[in-house]
DNA sequence: TTTGACTTTAACGTTAACTTCAATCTTAGT
DNA sequence: ACTAAGATTGAAGTTAACGTTAAAGTCAAA
């Protein structure tokens, strides 16, 4: 632990893994799917990432976060070296997960229904009400 | 369309999936999965439903819509067959819905200030703060 | 220098919920 | 009887986002 060699500007894979909190095959994943461009080698051949690096995974892991695919960062990433701009990506972005919401929203207020039309759980047992429940809420739409 | 085979109680694959809305091909995999039990056969090895098989396709259908995995629909039809009670299960999805509405939620507010960000989309070009934005997240929590 | 931990590659495995395929057979309508 | 439309099977393909494995090579520290 001399620091010299540590503190290099140069990562392994796995040091830049635990950094990011990200695999290293899940990185090699992503210098394959064109997220992370092929950085350096050493002269065995071993990967050497810089600093660039880092902030890039971390972009990735937080758009990941936002509930972006891989595909639709890649699309992001290739701006951000244009310079374009992302807001109208991040805008159908949020529609969509605003959708989502909706969605899971009206299945939310299904599932409460469906809850209250057997109050205090069958009893006596075999009169589960939620079966037909389900099925007749068919009719009402 | 002399209407007497056609009234028949018997349905065959293709018209149960028209029925239901489901393909042939997936009603043959519910089949595999357990979710259907095996049908009537024709003489000529074709299978042959009847009205029950409509209903409970349709409520596969509905609780796919709810958020059920195919997992837990074979589940819940298990019960079904027990006349045993679903509210526990449909409890415990009931909280896993609102858990992902949760998470989205939030997703959804990091986005309305990420967009915020760049009230008036970038001009001139090239000065995107999205991406800084998204970056700086990062301190934040 | 000698470990032992780490890295390399390609290729296959994983999960869910199907779809597609190919080759053959059945059925319904005329 | 003929024919087009529809059905049969098992097996393989699809998607996303990686994980796993094997066999070999490399690096860092003592």
């Amino acid at each position: 632990m001399n620091g010299r060699e540590n503190r290099s500007r140069h990562l392994s894979i796995g040091t830049l893994a635990k950094e990011t909190g990200v695999s290293a095959s899940a990185l090699r994943y992503y210098e394959r799917e064109n997220l992370l461009p092929p950085p350096q080698r050493s002269a065995g051949g071993y990967r050497k990432y810089d600093k660039n690096a880092v902030w890039r995974v971390r972009f990735i892991v937080r758009a990941k976060e936002l509930g972006f695919s891989l595909e639709e960062i890649a699309d992001l990433l290739k701006f951000s070296v244009n310079a374009e701009c992302a807001k109208a990506r991040v805008g159908q972005h949020l529609t969509e997960i605003e959708t989502r919401i909706a969605r899971l929203e009206s299945v939310r207020a299904r599932l409460s229904r469906l809850m209250a039309t057997c109050p205090r759980g069958c009893d006596p047992p075999g009169c589960c009400p939620i079966f037909s429940a389900m099925q007749a809420e068919e009719r009402e739409t």
